[in-house]
DNA sequence: CTGTTTATTTTGTGATCACAAAATTGAGAA
DNA sequence: TTCTCAATTTTGTGATCACAAAATAAACAG
């Protein structure tokens, strides 16, 4: 999946005269290559102990290993990549410590996130979502777990994202970066059938302009989401 | 101040064959330039607005400016620096809605911290946070507003290390970094003397292993730290 | 076949380079 | 002076290189 223009790589004609293409805008490789990554980790496509090394990275790309380590280091800050002692870089494990903090954070944050939201929401909200919604019913009977995921994180984010925040909403997107690895495998192991759909209430609390039942329904949507886990086996490895 | 041995800097003898130092360890120059400029975030060195450019910063610590890309990229990540559309990079300046935003972050997760450490806190760490706290005393009074900020962050991260988090913390890392500098500027106009000690309460409250108390303790002390600047005028610039 | 040791490959790290966009400076005209 | 525009410098970006540590593969001895 090569995301730059293929006049970009193999740049290596005459000996330190490097031909580079016209370059769309400042920055441009390193943003695709850090959508890609994201999109990569929230969607579940890179599994928990997989190693993402610069080189390989760099080559399904099809872009140099430069921006690679830039996105990575970046990436390694918010922990959704996780850097060995000896460098080497992957997707992080999950632990039962890990996972059950992760829950306590979600719940403090997007709560209070949803609650923030709910004054710059209305009616054309409401109705975004239920047709989001409508996708997610269509993804978790059809089993397409990727998808699922995808429009899930939509679905949550187009809500926290009428917060207007600048500091809640980064943390929270670190969070979901950190788990979502993790519950792509719960999702192999158990499918998604099981999911129970909380985001009717949310959208009707919203109609409603009740910040309280939208509290809840967040709530009870995230506990649902993640406290299944609780009964399957939460350490994945000990 | 240079933090890299002279020896690694002007590596440049021979065309095509760069000299390097035994290395000490495996990424130790991008450590150190990730430690100096966290403590210059965190001690109000950086001032906000301030330009952190590239080789400037690597000039200013002897290394090249390889490693403090990657370390800007990570800091950047965090929100800790700001990367403008232009690809420049500064210290964040303050607004209104970033301020009271962090401080409801603060108070959410920090206090969530500190009665996670609790059942960890000895009466050892209760000796070691008096220690630090005598120091804050001295630093207030001599108006020394560095130091100040450095022993303020290491009380507070003292007693959040207890808790053994490992997602909480990073996240109020952040946010530590995130109004740091422009904590700093304030001490800068409104002095240090004004500062109000809670934190012998919550050594109090660790001695007597009373959570709630704690949680009392350090909610004084963030709404006392940066309430104050309520009363002071919120935005440095509308 | 098993365990150990050596050779090979992979991989992150620091450094340097070339280039373009952007900011800054400078000169000249009104 | 003040404005405008060209020249210069600064700065981020992508690319490539050299090297060492680490991981893997390959020999080899038992």
């Amino acid at each position: 999946m090569p995301v730059a223009s293929s006049a970009n790589q193999t740049a290596k004609a005459s000996p330190s005269k490097t031909v580079r293409a016209p370059a769309a805008q400042r920055g441009a490789t390193r943003l695709q290559v850090d959508q890609a990554v994201r999109n990569a980790l929230l969607t579940g496509r890179f599994v928990p102990g997989k190693a993402v090394t610069l080189r390989g990275l760099a080559q399904e790309l099809g872009v140099s290993p430069m921006p690679v380590r830039e996105v990575i280091q970046g990436l390694a800050a918010e922990r959704a990549l996780d850097v060995k002692p000896n460098g080497r870089v992957q997707v992080p494990e999950m632990t039962a410590d890990r996972f059950s903090e992760i829950l306590k954070a979600r719940l403090l944050l997007e709560t209070e996130l949803s609650c923030m939201a709910m004054e710059n929401l209305d009616n054309t909200d409401a109705k975004e979502l239920t047709s989001i919604d409508l996708d997610i019913d269509e993804s978790i009977i059809s089993g397409n777990a990727e998808a699922y995921m995808r429009l899930n994180h939509l679905f949550h984010f187009r809500i926290y994202r009428a917060s207007n925040s600048s500091i809640l909403l980064p943390l929270v997107e670190s969070l979901w970066l950190q788990f979502a690895p993790y519950m792509r495998t719960v999702y192999g192991r158990v499918g998604t059938v099981n999911l129970i759909d909380q985001h009717k209430e949310a959208i009707h609390a919203i109609s409603n302009k009740n910040a309280d039942a939208l509290r809840n329904a967040i709530t009870a949507d995230i506990q649902d989401g993640m406290g299944m886990i609780g009964r399957e086996g939460l350490p994945p490895e000990a």
